[in-house]
DNA sequence: TTCATAAACTAATAAGTGTTAGTTTTGTTG
DNA sequence: CAACAAAACTAACACTTATTAGTTTATGAA
């Protein structure tokens, strides 16, 4: 059997990655048999452990790549001297670019964490947490600053989180939608919400 | 061994289904062996099948009661006279009632009907399409009617729903708000930010 | 008490899981 | 061409899975 090709600009680790991701997404982590991804790469499942730890191995990375792209863009977010009304708008659009950009990925990471092992998973939830406690602080800010509505700052985060993640517009409106015309909606929607 | 003690007000099958759903909802439907639930409900796995078919049967019934509960509520809504303002905040309403009301429930019909076999996906998802398209078809009404700004409809149906999903809301701040604290930030945050 | 049925049990099965061991093929470099 | 490492292969493993068969126990009515 031929040897595994990787993509330009990338590692045969990233597309196992990628294939993994693509898989997680459509049948779910536990639904995906190493025997499938194997396939899907040209493979038998067995050489694949020359590339991998474990199946358990790959969703960790994509978890943990996924969070790390959201608390870095988190953290210069914070660092600029917008208004929070700004900060909020670059927050949501950055979640709608990512989710455009990386589908697969941001799905499984949303979707899957729950089946980490539990160390893992609480580290992730408590880096999730850590992500939601700083939006709400932005939140609070506006409102304190009345440039936002008098609102319950957390459950105002947790609705736009929530509005965010909203997968499936990627996955049914590929090409029906471009990503600049769902961000503008979708800010426009979410911000006129809470501004006075 | 004990028979299963039901419920007041409800049969054994209920409770089977109540079990299987919170079992479900914390750790998935595959991850969630018969073993398990039968533990959970104090008999051996065999036992178990004296009251159901199979473990897919029960994730059936979950999956489609709850599309039943919401398609009912939106054939209610759509037959009333109100506004699309009021419409769209009747449907809000219902859903983070319903999130309160059968958090395990929503929650696994949400988040766990790809692993239904082909046939029903296909079936759950076409009733989840028709109800996205009644709800896409009130927010155009509105813009028709210049009650709501102009904005791609079905953008902002994807908006909602998905914020309205919401569901870490129950799981993490289950005596923190009130149904009707979340009710009225949620209702307010999504109609200001599309109503005129 | 007797009898019928509902519902529990134990034992077992076939299929599928992730993973390891050991071996052969492939591709690259001297 | 020779040699070495990377990466494929086949065979097999120990487990877990949902489910069936066959049997025993408990419950409620006659």
């Amino acid at each position: 059997m031929a040897k595994i090709i990787a993509l330009t600009n990338g590692t045969k680790k990233d597309l196992i990655l990628k294939n993994a991701a693509a898989l997680f997404r459509q049948k779910g982590f536990r639904a995906t048999s190493v025997r499938e991804l194997a396939e899907s790469l040209g493979i038998e499942a067995p050489s694949l452990y020359n590339h991998i730890g474990s199946k358990g191995e790959l969703l960790q990375e994509i978890c943990f790549d996924v969070a790390k792209d959201f608390t870095a863009n988190m953290r210069e977010v914070l660092m600029s001297k917008e208004s929070a009304a700004d900060k909020t708008a670059a927050l949501i659009r950055f979640h709608i670019r990512k989710m455009y950009t990386d589908f697969d990925k941001v799905y499984v990471s949303d979707n899957e964490w729950k089946q980490l092992p539990q160390k893992q998973a609480e580290d992730f939830l408590s880096r999730r947490r850590a992500y939601e406690n700083s939006l709400t602080e932005i939140i609070a800010e506006g409102i304190r600053e009345k440039q936002f509505r008098k609102m319950n700052p957390r459950i105002t985060m947790l609705t736009i989180l929530s509005a965010v993640r909203g997968p499936e517009f990627r996955q049914r409106h590929n090409n029906e939608f471009s990503v600049g015309e769902v961000e503008d909606n979708m800010i426009q929607h979410l911000l006129n919400g809470i501004i006075k």
